[in-house]
DNA sequence: TGATATGATGAAAGCGCTTCAAACTAACCA
DNA sequence: TGGTTAGTTTGAAGCGCTTTCATCATATCA
């Protein structure tokens, strides 16, 4: 059996209670005594028990992280960014990934419930307002990722509509491409409109239009690319350049094209959102916008932790609640540089 | 503050150890009295703390996975198995990924050492077998995944000899390449080491050899599979077929071969390992061997549960204890076909 | 009718830790 | 010399559960 602190305790000659603040660093301690529970410790190779010490405490060391039960590298990004920033902390990272399973039965929400977690990061999952707001109302610090329900939640997200902007003023001004089209995400999600809101803005500042069949949708998924540009590719004038709302689906159109018998980027330019590894590998290599996601994950748990530390303490909550990441453009030769 | 099992008791008009049977379905509990604690459970929306019911029962109803600090899809996809496996049964899943400190630092042992998990599940990580030995001693079960250190533990693979040789056959026997050269992985993985194996014996099979020279060191990331290639493009006589280690290195050496003014498949054909999702975007599509990454999770998972439920219970442990899970190969362009 | 199962519940002892009031010690001051 | 005080340490009460053992009805049998 594992050593307790009671064996410690025995073996140093002293009380628990001076073994647990040698362990905690509380309180002031003599330093013969210190030296004397620190060598009980190595001798039996003490290691507290995280459970009593959480039970105790009331606080666990670990963040709960909830993803989306996609299946995306983009997500892995997440969670190695929340991990480190948890593991730098000495926390552990308790993963849930987001069920199928209505409201009600979201397992996900046990791991607060019960007491398991400091703190909780949601990343790109389906949520109702009120079920974070239930979260936080019962203590647990909440932190939001590529999320957004409108409430003063400490929420981290890629700058969608800087980043769109970038590449649309790269396709409108520096191309000078006219008639661009755009493949949707799901429709819900803000990403997805923040991206189109550029789009949009850039075309009207530069006197075009972006007619309603020029947006067609798609829903950030394998094939669902190639189908949208199938349909953009029957309309009687064709778009000069597409924007999809991620790379899978600009890839796709990108197939569609070719099959189709034109070039890219000759006779379409095509260009996408995310900067997966993919991108760079396919041809021609695909121009896009570079997101910061295992930054967006580190900050995440960053925050996460910091409002752990500061709880109760007010004024920190003044801090600004909802931090854009810069996003930057990856010009490759899809857009017809 | 959060309902307790004190609480429920209370307002039941029972006491605390009925409300426990009620929630574990231990013992017998009158039908009446069952609904009265279930009702007050509803009115309360009571949820049993986890930790105090871990530090009370020795179970944690949670499972440790370690995974190494790449940042690799492969791994996103062994933690999605192991949690739906860990999740479908109610378990949770505490991710460490392992940290380069020196083994003494190692944080991952913690884990377990502060009774934090039921179970582990090592993927691929360095690790060594006096480690897990203590782990196992301290009736931690442990699961390995893509990591063999010989000893009686059980053990997930992906059956790189089968799938090598699969591959290799279909170079040498479908195609009568001659000149097949290998690009290797980290050279000490057993997954790099069966794969070469299977070539070389298929080679010998069919009266071919596997010169030195042909044999070139990679180490399974981006660039090592370009540099590889340019040093077989150096050689007074070019291999008509090169076989990666993995897809990354694969889809690496097809750039070098372009880059030479040489053509795939007609000058030389590449074939990878892996199947990432990016093999079937590049040009011309990576022909591979799919591994079943997500299936190794899930089993991973699915045994660490099955050996928890059945602890003490030696005949269990008499189950193959090593396991290949098939590989398959994806035939698409760049062998030639 | 009294002895004996059987079913249902309660009471209390932990699980291994944190924490806080209280106690002890030695040193200092008036 | 008694009273403070600052520095250390102890003891014990929880934290919210599980689990064992004892208890108490009620039903069963000779």
């Amino acid at each position: 059996m594992a050593a307790t602190i009671f064996d410690v305790a025995k073996r140093a000659g002293v009380s628990i209670g001076t073994v647990s603040r040698v362990i905690n660093n509380r309180d002031r301690v003599h330093p013969e005594t210190r030296e004397r529970v620190l060598q009980a410790i190595r001798d039996l190779d003490y290691h507290a028990n995280a459970l009593a010490r959480g039970l105790a405490s009331q606080q666990t060391a670990t963040l709960g992280l909830v993803i989306p039960q996609v299946n995306d590298p983009f997500f892995f990004q997440v969670v190695r960014g929340v991990e480190e920033a948890a593991s730098a902390a000495n926390y552990s990272l308790l993963i849930a990934s987001q069920s199928r399973l209505p409201a009600s039965e979201r397992r996900y929400l046990h791991l607060f419930r019960r007491g398991h977690v400091d703190a909780m990061v949601l990343a790109s999952i389906e949520v109702h307002a009120h079920e974070v707001q239930e979260i936080v109302e019962q203590g647990i610090p909440v932190v939001l990722v590529q999320l957004d329900i409108g409430r003063n939640i400490p929420t981290f997200l890629a700058d969608n509509y800087g980043g769109g902007r970038a590449m649309a003023e790269h396709l409108v001004v520096e191309h000078q491409y006219r008639r661009v089209a755009y493949i949707t995400g799901t429709d819900h999600t803000p990403d997805n409109r923040e991206r189109l809101r550029a789009l949009r803005d850039v075309l009207h500042e530069n006197g075009l239009d972006l007619p309603g069949e020029y947006v067609v949708e798609g829903d950030y998924l394998r094939d669902s690319g190639y189908r949208a540009m199938q349909r953009l590719l029957e309309l009687p004038t064709l778009p000069d350049a597409v924007f999809a709302a991620n790379d899978q689906m600009a890839i796709d159109a990108m197939m569609a094209i070719r099959e189709h018998g034109l070039s890219v980027p000759d006779d379409i330019a095509v260009v996408g959102f995310d900067d997966l590894p993919l991108a760079s590998y396919v041809s021609p290599p695909l121009t896009t916008v570079h997101q910061p996601v295992y930054e967006l994950g580190w900050h995440a748990g960053q925050m996460a932790l910091e409002i752990i530390h500061t709880q109760g303490d007010r004024s920190a909550l003044a801090a600004p609640n909802k931090l854009l990441l810069p996003t930057s453009p990856v010009i490759r030769r899809s857009c017809g540089c």
